[in-house]
DNA sequence: TAGATTGTTAATCGATTAACAATC
DNA sequence: TAGATTGTTAATCGATTAACAATC
């Protein structure tokens, strides 16, 4: 692996092509060109082999890419070779959506458990997670090793879910709050705004109509 | 407004300083810095002022910017004075969690109906949105005018629900299900994939390990 | 005038794209 | 050899950042 820094559009892009390349893996196609995976995840030829290159050299020139293969490669380098515990705090709607959501299930997301402040949602189960109290998180997430936190409280909560989780020993937070957290620089954060996808919208369709 | 492409990331980075000065509105606060909303949005100053900057001038020299002003400026710049119909198609989980999601309800978006074409959930009310059937989706955008529909169904519906928003006139496509959409280019289209921004973390996670 | 902070320019940095040599 | 497609380079494009003139 090269030590040039690698662009994080191109990770995301690099989870795209694995999508579609497990729909053209159980298709049972053997082949496929850099032409063809671009069509597939809506992005350039060169942006597929310009990602990959990053990597190594996964092809053949003249022929194209082995799908099983590569798209094994991609999920290496993507660490989908590892299973992940995640632990989500906020037992709310988004929360709960998370914990059954089909595209983390695929993966090898191990959701350990969900956590909430409300002692009503305590021993809820949903698709086989527990609520558990939140008071009990520093204590799960060290004696099960969890990797990754989620955090879907609201805004108010969001930081002081954030310090726990740092404190346990998490190595990585997505947070679903839109507010900016702080954490020390040794813990991978990435936020998610849905909101500002419709606004970014409404901002397209805006200007349009203004010309 | 100048009429040089301005970058998607400044629309988003607008929508998150208007979060920000809506909370520092609430607190009486009159003036504020660059500075201060980039700290509060987690960004540069320089970035605020520049992207700012493509829309006018909205500060004083020597002074800063007033936080009522700016904000109503930016609401303005994002449609955010219009009010915007929604629909929903897909009633799982993520379905209705957006569609009782705090940052859509603060917004001016009005959510008209969800949509499904499981029978069972007919007429199910989730604070005050109904579900309805899909087969009504056409004629119900059309009657209501709706601008943007959000698609929440599985992957393999996700098309044919893209073709009819197209065909009802919809003017902006809000896409989670992880695939790539056709639509023409007048329909403003934005996929949210939620896994991967979990899998953005993962690699990140293991390129540390690697070192 | 001195201090502060904006608005804007110019320099830097990084990402995308086109083009082509390498090679099956 | 001719055709195809990769891997890689170099050119282009665009976004970020630093710096400073403008101005309150």
């Amino acid at each position: 692996m090269k030590s040039y820094k690698i662009p994080e559009a191109t990770i995301a892009r690099l989870s795209v092509y694995s999508r579609y390349l497990s729909k053209v893996e159980q298709q049972g196609l053997e082949l496929i060109s850099s032409g063809e995976i671009a069509e597939g995840s809506g992005v350039s030829p060169a942006h597929v082999r310009k990602d990959l290159a990053y990597f190594g050299e996964f092809g053949t020139r003249g022929v194209g890419y082995n799908v099983k293969e590569l798209h094994r490669h991609i999920l290496k380098i993507l660490g989908l070779d590892l299973k992940w515990k995640v632990v989500i705090v906020g037992v709310g709607h988004l929360g709960t959506a998370l914990a059954m959501y089909r595209g983390f299930r695929d993966r090898k997301f191990e959701i350990v458990s969900l956590f909430d402040v409300d002692e009503s949602k305590f021993g809820k189960v949903y698709e086989g997670i527990e609520v558990k109290p939140f008071n009990d998180l520093e204590k799960i997430i060290k004696e099960e090793n969890v990797d990754i936190g989620i955090i879907t409280t609201p805004t108010s909560s969001a930081q002081s879910v954030a310090d726990i989780f740092v404190n346990s020993g998490i190595k990585a937070i997505l947070n679903f709050a839109p507010c900016v957290l702080n954490v020390p620089y040794n813990i991978e954060l990435r936020n998610v705004d849905l909101a500002v996808n419709l606004e970014v919208l409404t901002f397209n369709i805006a200007s349009k109509q203004k010309k």
